[in-house]
DNA sequence: TATGAAAGTTTTAAATA
DNA sequence: TATTTAAAACTTTCATA
């Protein structure tokens, strides 16, 4: 499953996250290289997987997306059919942009991006009518500090 | 602050979000329109900044980040000062992914990505030897089950 | 908004080290 | 085997209608 990088590999990957947007040209000179070898070293990593999705990172707040939530689920159902079902409903709304599967008392973890917190409360009715959930405790951020999808290669 | 969209400006950015390695013809295509508005469109919408920056989203497991952490923290501290170093400590470090200040009982939430629990130590010892902090939980991240940056437009 | 032309980029293939 | 060169196909960018 891992995947054996060189330096160059490791470098072009760094100049892909930081601008997905850059050219051939630009990337193979700050890796200190040329086009054809950093194209056939992209079009490989791009086949095994290691690169996935080209995307861009829009402004939430311009958006009017004004609300962040953490939400902690416990529940006291771990049955295949209702984790199936849970799972299921997670990946089908848009507004959960992340959820995890956690070790320990808390069960899941769940990152929610909605215009308000009148949205969110019409998601966590939604959620909840379809799911059994013991318990959730969401936390509203109040400032996002820092947010990037970058790994620290 | 609040940025006015259209219809059209919606799908430019749904399909830029989805894949923004794809043509201009081709997003004109998929929104009903043609080359020179949709590029017109979103050069405007870079320059306001709604769209941010361009990136390459890799697969960490197969690069070997196994370990994912989401890490509650609560602190006494609450002086400018010690924010500053705090937030300055977070922004520094490339293995915290995110990082929010949070309204109720629980302080900051943060995000961090590492190859596996040594790892996390070592993070989380370099981070408290940095600045104070009062009461910190580590949720251990079995399975990511979504994870997206899309913003449900 | 549409057309189209100039500049630049990606992709493939052939030649070379 | 990997890199450089070269050239065709495609894309972006922008002036003009």
């Amino acid at each position: 499953m891992s995947f054996r990088l060189d330096e160059t590999d490791r470098k072009i990957l760094l100049q892909l996250q930081r601008d997905a947007g850059q050219s051939l040209d630009e990337i193979a000179r700050q890796v200190g290289s040329s086009k054809t070898p950093v194209w056939n070293r992209i079009k490989k990593m791009r086949e095994a997987g290691i690169i996935g999705q080209q995307t861009v990172l829009l402004d939430a707040e311009a958006l009017g997306f004004e609300a962040c939530f953490f939400v902690l689920i416990r529940t006291s159902e771990h049955e295949a059919e209702w984790q199936a079902k849970f799972l299921k409903a997670l990946k089908e709304r848009p507004e959960v942009q992340e959820a995890h599967r956690l070790a320990g008392d808390i069960d899941y973890i769940l990152k929610v991006r909605v215009k308000n917190a009148r949205a969110y409360d019409a998601f966590y009715q939604a959620l909840i009518s379809e799911v059994k959930v013991h318990n959730v405790t969401a936390l509203l951020s109040m400032e996002e500090i820092k947010a990037t999808t970058a790994l620290p290669l």
